[in-house]
RNA sequence: GGGAGCAUAGCUCAGCUGGUUCAGAGCAUCUGCCUUACAAGCAGAGGGUCACAGGUUCGAAUCCUGUUGCUCCCA
């Protein structure tokens, strides 16, 4: 045993046994006659880097999959990442720039080979860092949304939808980061509560010496205003009707329009309508016939349209404009404002609406039966309290914005025509075929691609289907066996930006849901609230936490405080109670292994107590940790799991099992003890497998030379049987009896290794545990007799007194005391029981088992309280 | 502004369809122990008017209404 070293060597374990699962092929998936069981993983950033969220996201896949593969299913995790167009091109742009490379000055193709170079040389890189964590995905599997496969899949998508109708070309109001220089869809605009300032404004009547005050938040839109607009009703304006104002340093003139849109409330009651930067304006526009001038550049600087401050950021407008029209008498006013500010998930830049021809889906009848599977529970969600917030979104689902003024993603297989017309087509080729439908004619140089790629989630939410290559072979044996998909660990974010998008994609192209159940966590937050960011500078390098804690340790950290859909505020200490928790295990491991045998040796009752109880415990607790498991409860699992490890197994089992010390010398453990514990404590390493894979294999290991593949990570899950759960309850009340004598001894200052003598007295002796409650509580003996004695110090556990003969000392006051407060209690209970069993009406609507329940209760209490009493009175 | 959710021990959370004195777990705290697996440990203990106010009921942490405070989503 010297041989063992007092802690848990993580880190050796953890390579090694990774390297043996990789190397034995556990991971490998293909399809067979099993049951499958399948999570494609939600795809990260190829060249982002591992945070606490993914770390918590991935833990529970694994763990999800690990017991999966132990319960004999055909388990498959399929690993991958997304391109993330505007976040990658972000960063190559950077990237190159750095190196003196201007986007502009090189050419799409060259582009995109820096692109795929950084994507070769960094990407993939968290790949590599979940295999730290012990992730056990089918890496054979890994797919990327840019591959060519999956790439056709999306351009074969773009073109079905678009032969339905689903997509069209159309000049909207879109959300435009000036940063990316780039539409984004809606789901991608952060909504960000900012302290602003309201500008009042007056604009002068034409032809009159009258004034008009408007109010804005954005007074450098001022300069693309073509109309004002009040309420029909508002008597401030009605006046106004027919007149036109002048818009101020620009002299537009512009028309007063009058429509119920405008909110008298707010503000002045007057509303500048700038139909080219505003959604509302825009509709206002539409409506009214209004001009709609761009005055903004795609970089956010303002245009020749806007007339003045060409060339400049909007910002730096935004003050210099407010001089400029105070200088001119327009500023009438400022006031300080909260209003929300929409910024970019991606760039954080803020969003300016912008007209622009982009590319949509319709979403309202495609998006039909992923709100009725979800509502008819054939999709869970869970915690299913975000059903509301789906249905919410669902039926108000907006066009989505799919084109991306990009160069990393997949290029909009749309090909334009001389005339101005268009095709859509699988590729080249194609294009030409149908363009000469339209002109015999035409020929390959008169077409040119559109430039602009599809939004990232337009691959990603294929993803279920393409990384089986559902569109590619749609009847292939892979897509056939594993989809639908069993579980999705994601993170509530993203329901609108891809789970929903995936479960419609599903339907429209399989017929069929992407996946049965979406567990959603929660937000990774530090103990202050706040969510973890890089910016903030509050979240751990999870990779550095795994060298400290061990990937055990933080698997079970990251797990024991994260109830789905719960936030999870991070404390690395939950991380070091996790690593204890290994320690704890390992030397659990040092005990039992340390053990010499003696085939001959009698073994003794108190290890016969003990692995009848342990055998009906464990069943007990592995029907509730299964329970938890199929409600998803998994940090409930996992405390289930723990307690059963650390109290059940440690501290009582393997107590009363170890073999005595006699002349300081360990006795030999007999044959059955030995194996009845190495068969528990197998069980247990299955049941720790999910969340602790690494030390759980490697006690496997140590416990026996096994078999090629004999090993924990495909090892049988244990079977439930019937529990006897009588046993449980009466080895409970030896745990009583065991710790009132502790009780005893701590008050007393009695040391541990003073044998003491325990008398009982009862009408109904069961010595069925005596040998276990003689061990544990350090016992020479105990002995039934039918009087009390004298000199003791006694205690009562359900109907039986038992009494601690004590030589010297007994503080009768402190006794007498303990007694009169403990026989208080009871009469207290009584009291309660016996005036509830006195109410009528109680006995005549309680259920039978209930009333019953409570006469029973009533006659413990008496017997007790009588036992005390006596005791009391015997002092 | 619209919608959803939450409020239980110092902290993080369990408490399902009302019924054991129902108030529970883990961590933290306190007390005693280096007892020959483990001080990353062992043994014991304390701690809450279940946000507040009403109501329904024989009985409410649990159901209903209102109030307050917080969070999230959407506009």
């Amino acid at each position: 045993m010297n041989e063992i070293p007092k802690t848990y060597d993580a880190k050796s374990a953890e390579a090694h046994w990774y390297a043996w699962w990789m190397e034995k092929g556990f991971f490998r998936s293909v399809p067979d006659e099993r049951e499958p069981y399948t999570i494609v993983i939600p795809p990260p950033n190829v060249t982002g880097v591992l945070h606490m969220g993914h770390m918590l996201n991935n833990t529970i896949q694994d763990v999800l999959v690990r017991r999966a593969r132990m319960q004999g299913k055909n388990a498959c995790w399929v690993p991958g990442t997304d391109h993330a167009s505007i976040a990658t091109e972000a960063k190559v742009v950077k990237l190159l720039a750095d190196q003196g490379i201007k986007k502009q000055d090189l050419t799409r193709d060259e582009f995109l080979k820096h692109a795929w170079s950084w994507k070769e040389k960094y990407g993939g890189i968290i790949l590599e860092q979940l295999k730290k964590l012990g992730a056990s995905c089918d890496w054979e599997r890994t797919r990327f949304t840019m591959e060519d496969d999956l790439s056709e899949a999306v351009i074969e998508v773009f073109n079905k939808l678009y032969e339905k109708g689903y997509i069209y070309r159309g000049y909207r109001m879109v959300n435009w980061d000036p940063s990316a220089l780039t539409a984004v869809s809606d789901e991608e605009v952060i909504m960000k509560e900012k302290n602003s300032k309201l500008f009042h404004l007056r604009y002068q009547i034409e032809g009159t010496d009258e004034w008009l005050t408007i109010a804005t938040t954005r007074p450098e839109t001022i300069l693309g205003d073509t109309a004002v607009a009040v309420h029909p009703d508002d008597a401030r304006y009605a006046h106004l009707h027919g007149k036109r104002v002048l818009v101020p340093l620009i002299k537009r003139s512009v028309p007063v329009i009058f429509d119920e849109y405008v909110d008298r409330e707010f503000g002045t009651g007057a509303l500048k309508v700038t139909p080219a930067h505003d959604k509302n304006d825009y509709e206002l526009g539409k409506k009214h016939q209004l001009e709609m001038i761009d005055m903004l550049n795609p970089d956010g600087t303002l245009s020749k349209a806007a007339q003045l401050y060409i060339g400049q950021d909007r910002f730096a407008v935004r003050k210099q404009i407010v001089k400029d029209l105070e200088e001119a008498g327009h500023l009438v006013k400022t006031e300080d404002i909260k209003n929300s500010v929409g910024h970019s998930e991606r760039t954080d830049a803020v969003i300016e609406p912008r007209l622009s021809q982009q590319w949509f889906v319709a979403m309202k009848e495609i998006s039909k039966p992923a709100l009725e599977h979800v509502e008819n529970g054939d999709i869970r969600l869970i915690p299913d309290k975000f059903i509301n917030t789906y249905r919410h979104w669902m039926e108000n689902v907006q066009d989505w914005c799919i084109s991306r003024q990009l160069w990393w993603g997949q290029r909009i297989p749309a090909w334009y025509l001389p005339e101005g017309d268009f095709v859509v087509a699988m590729n080249e080729a194609d294009a030409l075929k149908k363009a000469q439908q339209k002109n015999p004619a035409y020929t390959a140089a008169d077409l040119r691609q559109d430039e602009d790629v599809v939004d990232t989630w337009f691959s990603s939410w294929l993803w279920p289907i393409s990384v089986f290559d559902g569109f590619k072979d749609p009847n292939n044996k892979d897509i056939q066996y594993y989809y639908p998909t069993n579980d999705l660990v994601t993170a509530p974010e993203i329901l609108f930006f891809w789970v929903a998008r995936m479960i419609i994609a599903g339907y429209e192209y399989r017929g069929d849901l992407p996946f049965r159940n979406v567990y959603l966590t929660g937000i990774v937050r530090d103990k202050q609230g706040r969510k973890m960011s890089k910016s903030l500078g509050n979240s751990p390098d999870p990779l550095d936490l795994i060298e400290q804690y061990g990937a055990d340790g933080v698997r079970v950290g990251m797990l024991f405080s994260s109830p789905a859909g719960n936030d999870l505020l991070f404390d690395e200490s939950l991380c070091e109670q996790g690593r204890n928790f290994t320690n704890k295990i390992w030397n659990a491991f040092r005990l039992v292994k340390g053990w010499t045998a003696d085939a001959n040796a009698a073994q003794p009752a108190a290890a016969q107590n003990a692995i009848a109880w342990f055998e009906q415990r464990f069943q007990q607790q592995l029907a509730e940790i299964d329970e938890h498991y199929l409600r998803f409860r998994l940090s409930d699992a996992l405390m289930a799991t723990y307690k059963l490890v650390w109290d059940d197994f440690c501290s009582w089992y393997l107590e009363a099992a170890k073999p005595d010390f006699v002349d300081g010398q360990p006795k030999p453990v007999d044959a059955q003890t030995q194996a009845a514990t190495i068969h528990f404590f197998e069980q247990i390493l299955k049941l720790l497998h999910p969340f602790m894979p690494f030390i759980s294999e490697e006690l496997y290991h140590l416990f026996a030379e096994r078999k090629d593949h004999d090993a924990l990570i495909v090892a049988p899950w244990p079977v439930q049987k019937t529990v006897d759960s009588a046993l449980v309850d009466r080895f409970q009340i030896a745990v009583d009896v065991i710790t009132n004598v502790r009780n005893i001894r701590k008050q007393k200052n009695i040391p541990p290794r003073e044998q003491l003598t325990l008398l009982v007295k009862t009408s109904a002796p069961d010595a069925e545990f005596d040998a276990l409650i003689a061990k544990l509580s350090g016992l020479a003996s105990i002995a039934y007799v039918a009087e009390k004695p004298t000199g003791a110090i006694g205690f009562v556990v359900k109907t039986a007194e038992y009494f601690v003969p004590f030589a010297t000392n007994i503080n009768v006051e402190e006794e007498r005391a303990r007694l009169a407060k403990e026989i208080e209690y009871n009469k207290g209970f009584l009291k309660s029981v016996v005036s509830k069993l006195a109410n009528e009406r109680f006995v005549a609507n309680a259920k039978p088992e209930i009333i019953a329940n409570e006469r029973s209760k009533q006659a413990d209490a008496e017997a007790k309280i009588k036992a005390l009493e006596e005791q009391l009175a015997n002092l």
